[in-house]
DNA sequence: AATGAATGAGCCTTCATTCAT
DNA sequence: TATGAATGAAGGCTCATTCAT
């Protein structure tokens, strides 16, 4: 497959974004696929074979991109700025993600998965997805109490907890019109225990930063 | 619609509630639900329409079931059990219905409601379910605080907490292959919240019950 | 079949005109007949074995009231009036049966007919009602022709070109938008050929009556 | 679509022409359709999206055939014959499209636009048809009366009168088993009006052509 | 590489018709 | 007589997939 093809299988990842984006990926079929690049019926099928490959495509293209902005991250800010602040960040992303609804795969990520996780025993990019997002965190936070910012027993524990709420409120968000003031709420309480002074109602680690 | 067909609706919901347990809501047609219930094409159709008033009766009757269990337990166990009792109720709850894989409705009640909530601005029955329990789990935490079991500053947040962790241990089920073990751990870090010794790692507020 | 029964087969054939009326013959289905009468599908069976059957009852309850009002027709006014009453009457009949779009089988008789002249070579109810119709209509010219109130050659080709134009204008009504303006050009230009003066345009025969 | 398609598309509309014609429009299927032109199911779908579609489609053919038809009869015949011998070919024309069972659209015709006219506001191409036909008629007359072969007092009711007496045999024909000597008479009354000598039954301006 | 016409499988839906009650 | 649940055939429509060009 030379340079050109490249290019076009590029093209319809992107396009395919789009439509999983907007119906999941139990409802996409290869004719959407095909309406939406301008492409020839025939001519995907060159590219890809079925409508999970394509998934599969705009995944990994997904995660390069991911990397790419990490990386971005690592360099520039990441040791320059407040444990606070980096924390904030990492929130400010997750919060993007939840209600950037255009582009938003969500609900097709879990179509996918679902499926998969039934058929296949072989590892789980959205599980890997999360492992690695929990382990930053958790980072964050013993940076933070290296730093003498954050005081915590369990930053192990606090981490894990605050990436399975931030999943809960991703799905509520897909499914129960989660609103913002309901995730900004939610994170204020879990950063509330990052804090010597986290008994306190009211008090935030955040200076004037919050909500994100 | 006499008694008898009111027989067979239930078959057919019965039915149905394994199909979309297997194969979630979107992936199932009608030729399915009639294959299922060994009944005829056009049989179907007398009482429902289409999969997504089958789901919706499959649901009904979910609520209902849900509404008895509830019955059955105000009136025999809220009354004479500790608070903590109660709670590691509560959560058995959550966790058997997070782990019974048969007649799991999970990954179909979201594929139903991401559709749904997209279309239609009427109440929301599974944000209604949520926000239930949530309230629940808050009335028991305020209880355990009345007793001088639990100590909690903002019984609210975490509630909300808990049981956003809970959802995101639930898609986290359905998706990526969580074990019963990261489930316990999970609620062992949330529990802890609840304790004047919460900053112990290690510390359990529950005699011996846990993990439920 | 007792009395309560030609009832019932009463009320299968007024309802099923409607029906007929509105959809035309060969889009009624048996279902439409049973909405329409509130009764069970098998009880529709107990009449009827299908749509042609209902129809053709339909037709022949028709023939009956048709002839009850010539009957009507025949003893109280046609001996005491002049022939252009007479034949005013007369049109103004298929006048009325032309823009009565409520209870119209028009459309509906033609999809019949049609096909039935095809299968089948026995009498064909519409020509014979054609054929009376353009008799009845001879009878009258000449009577008015006795009488002196007409001129017309060749009262038969008179009788059949008009009633061929009737026909002609009936189905323009189910098909092309005929207004009653053309219709009644029409019969003015026809009338004229009853009259000597008929050579003169804007004559009529018919003092101050028309258009009907 | 390229040029193969076009050749298709009119392989369809010349089979289909056929099924109208046997089956009327209503109860014609794309089933139908489909088994007619030895094609698949979904390949139909490729030009067509349902009978109306086709319907249409045969009509617009079948005017092009007629337009050409026309031109070539502009031409060649309409300076150099006489009057009566255009008329008598208009009138040959009529009775050919009536009399010619084969490929015979009449009851489709009327099925279609007695449909159509109930949900359409648009233009009617049935009642332009017949509007062109009777101006066409009202050319010749005048044109006659002009040459001094013909003389009548009101050409345009005229005809009027003999398309609505055309119109109205050819919906006998397709449900009343209309003779052909049924037209020929009828013609025959009507063509008596264009002449002085229009009074005497018998005599006919044709000089021996009639009947057509 | 690319096209898009063509096929046929598969699901949807509606009804005519039967039959136990 | 009357009911209406049940069946299965029939037709509608959409797509995944192939293949000649």
């Amino acid at each position: 497959m030379g340079e050109k093809s490249e290019q076009k299988k590029k093209l319809i990842v992107n396009r395919a974004r789009a439509v999983f984006s907007e119906k999941g990926f139990k409802a996409v079929t290869m004719k959407d696929i095909v309406d939406a690049c301008e492409i020839s019926r025939g001519g995907l099928y060159l590219y890809f074979s079925n409508t999970a490959e394509i998934f599969q495509a705009v995944l990994d293209t997904e995660a390069e991109e991911e990397l790419d902005e990490e990386d971005h991250l690592d360099e520039k800010t990441l040791k320059y700025r407040s444990a606070s602040d980096l924390l904030a960040l990492f929130i400010k992303e997750q919060k993007k993600q939840l209600f950037l609804h255009k582009n938003n795969l969500g609900i097709a990520e879990y179509e996918y998965f679902s499926q998969k996780v039934k058929e296949d025993e072989t590892a789980n990019p959205l599980k890997d997805q999360f492992d690695t997002a929990a382990l930053v965190l958790e980072r964050m936070v013993e940076n933070g109490i290296r730093r003498g910012e954050f005081e915590c027993e369990d930053p192990h524990g606090f981490s894990r907890n605050l990436m399975y709420a931030i999943e809960g409120m991703k799905i509520a968000g897909l499914t129960m019109r989660l609103s913002e003031s309901d995730f900004d709420r939610e994170i204020l309480y879990a950063l509330r225990q990052l804090m010597p002074c986290r008994r306190v109602k009211g008090c935030c680690p955040f200076s004037g930063s919050f909500p994100f």
